[in-house]
DNA sequence: GATTGACAACCTACCAGTTGGTAGGTAAAA
DNA sequence: TTTTACCTACCAACTGGTAGGTTGTCAATC
């Protein structure tokens, strides 16, 4: 296998395990079983787990910002932007999947640092979107204007978060839509 | 020290552990150092770490169960229930910690079924008193009557676990207040 | 076009430290 | 005299990680 071939798998295992069971609880040993190379080998790829979990926030959200780019370029109005967005995390779940910060936020103080500041930072880039995407909203006219875009994306992101976790420990992602929908409704004209 | 004594100090040392690092990562050696028992004697109390992740659980949701009963006595009004109840997720991220029942079902898929179980009764408790206390806000007409009082409950414990996470993640439990007030505003007549 | 050397991708074999858990003993309380 | 609460001393299994060797690919050199 190509050097990419096997580093993709590698990534691919490793969050499917973190957004499952959690980064404490996921060894190099599952990953190796997954993966078919023996264990020492992936320390080839990824030296440590710390820098296993850093190239895994990093690939993941370099996914999503190009998800969300591709998501402010159509033409929806804000609202449906917003369902559009929510339907990662219920797309997420319905493959038994944690959202993978989420995952990560869970354990936070486990965390080598640098893992934490960039869950943080994860987070960040989420809010900045939605807050923009809410800001104009607002000026479209579609979003409420006596309501603060900066709040908003907070609860926005919460909901999303929460219903994600919620519908994971019931085992039934069909409760995450009508929560942001509920949400959305609340913050529409 | 008494039967009792040492046991609640386990109970809530592997509860703080847990809060804060997560299930899979906090060990009997752990627990040792912070209760000043030895490991083996741990398992005197606590046969498994299994019968104590249950025998946590068991313990949170008695004392949550408690609140929640003296909460719905109260004279208050709906809202005035819900951001108390609200409250209790503030007042453990203030102290640094997360529910109890968000950080254990973000690793779900690790936990013995015996705690998964469990944790997913705990947020069916949740939910039936957040319904009872919507529809009978509903009734006494403080709560919109259009909305569906399961769905709204599911609306408000997602927000909440969510904005916990969130909040976690960035440091700031400030967060969650603000959330939690916009929803509820949402639900209010 | 064959030979060489470098390097990438993997391997086996190992390591010290930690994990949850057990066996069996002691001291004190009931 | 039995039971409770703790102890020391151990265990096999597993943790992330290292050392050093083998193999295949690929480019520069003869």
């Amino acid at each position: 296998m190509t050097t990419m071939d096997t580093k993709t798998a590698l990534l691919a295992e490793a969050e499917s395990l973190v957004r499952t069971v959690g980064y404490a609880a996921f060894s190099y040993a599952d990953l190796s079983e997954r993966v078919g190379i023996r264990k020492a080998s992936i320390h080839h790829h990824f030296p440590t787990k710390e820098s296993l979990g850093n190239a895994l926030i990093d690939s993941y959200l370099e996914r999503f910002q190009a998800e969300l780019a591709k998501l402010s370029e159509r033409r929806l109005d804000t609202k449906g932007k917003l369902l559009a967005y929510g339907d990662f995390f219920v797309q997420g779940l319905r493959d038994r999947q944690m959202p993978l910060c989420g995952a990560l936020a869970a354990d936070a103080a486990y965390l080598p640092p640098s893992m934490q500041g960039r869950v943080e930072h994860f987070f960040r880039i989420h809010l900045e979107w939605l807050e923009q995407t809410l800001r104009s909203g607002v000026s479209s006219g579609d979003v409420r204007a006596d309501l603060k875009p900066e709040r908003a994306a907070l609860l926005v992101l919460s909901t999303l978060q929460g219903a994600s976790l919620v519908a994971w420990a019931l085992k039934d992602p069909s409760t995450i839509r009508p929560a942001l929908k509920e949400v959305v409704d609340s913050l529409a004209t």
